[in-house]
DNA sequence: AAGCTATAGGTGTGCATACAACTATTCGTA
DNA sequence: TACGAATAGTTGTATGCACACCTATAGCTT
């Protein structure tokens, strides 16, 4: 293939961007994985997205929208979008909350089903992580992940 | 917060979801880095991922939207309609290709310009990243891309 | 109580992402 | 050489993402 880095560099900003950039690498990961765990939960009609945000309801009470939001480091708009579309297929409920500007989230019977549906599918894309990543590469991303997250609890 | 993961849950099978997916958590860390490379590039117009597209263009010649798409691991269609992007700013160029199904990519004087000014936001967010995530956690995720790059060299 | 600030949620906009489907071309091979 | 498979690129569609901006409410402070 054309394209073989070595031996055709031409731009030291270039290569500096490109090999030390761990947004660049991240973002790449996170594609492989995406396509990986989207095509395995696609038989169920799920997407690895919805199915995290899915399974965090259903594993804590009184979650309102907002602390999903804090808690997978998404923008508030996003999770907005992202709940109606989970509300659309009968995953997910809400009710009132505390106040008059909160509702409390809930995972409904065909969630829960759902949740259940998924998991050996869910384990298969795992596997294929390994796979496809490396056994490596995917103790090093959890390893990010563990050191972020103690990194956040203190705050 | 009310987004407590411990002691509240309430779900074997989110639990086991939350706990050990590698693709949410990935997309965890790739949300917080994107937030942050946007962020520092805004001043100049510029997206992290379009930066990451621009400066593989500048680093190499007779490049194609194909090779670009293998290299990053995007989708075809994904590169083509960043491309359309690039080229509506004046950062890339097309000339004729090999064959009359394939063009050449180029980075143009605005484009390596662009480059240079970006440099220091660049490194700035870089830096951030560091601060956000924790060095430990910014090593763990460019040992894994650097596992993943070898595994894949093997093909 | 008034008023400022923070919080909860939604909408407009633009970019990122990929699958499916399509056209055009190229390549390999029978 | 003719034909089927592979390749290069675009477009339709749906989702994911976040900033800016909006309304409404809650909470704190004077």
């Amino acid at each position: 293939m054309q394209g073989d880095l070595e031996g055709r560099d031409n731009g030291e900003v270039a290569r500096e961007i490109l090999r030390g950039c761990v947004f660049s690498r991240t973002r790449m990961l996170d594609r492989v994985l995406s396509r990986l765990f989207d095509e395995s939960l696609a038989p169920l009609g799920v997407r690895g997205n919805q199915l995290t945000v899915l399974a965090l309801i259903g594993a804590m009470e009184d979650l309102r929208a907002a602390d999903v939001a804090r808690y997978l480091e998404m923008d508030k708009s996003t999770v907005s979008r992202g709940l109606a579309l989970l509300r659309a297929r009968g995953w997910v409920k809400e009710s009132a909350g505390a106040t008059k500007t909160s509702r409390c989230l809930g995972i409904t019977a065909e969630g829960r089903r759902l949740l259940q549906e998924t998991l050996p599918l869910w384990r298969s894309a795992a596997a294929g992580a390994r796979e496809v990543l490396g056994e490596e590469s995917v103790e090093a991303l959890h390893g990010a992940a563990d050191s972020f997250l103690r990194l956040r609890a203190r705050h």
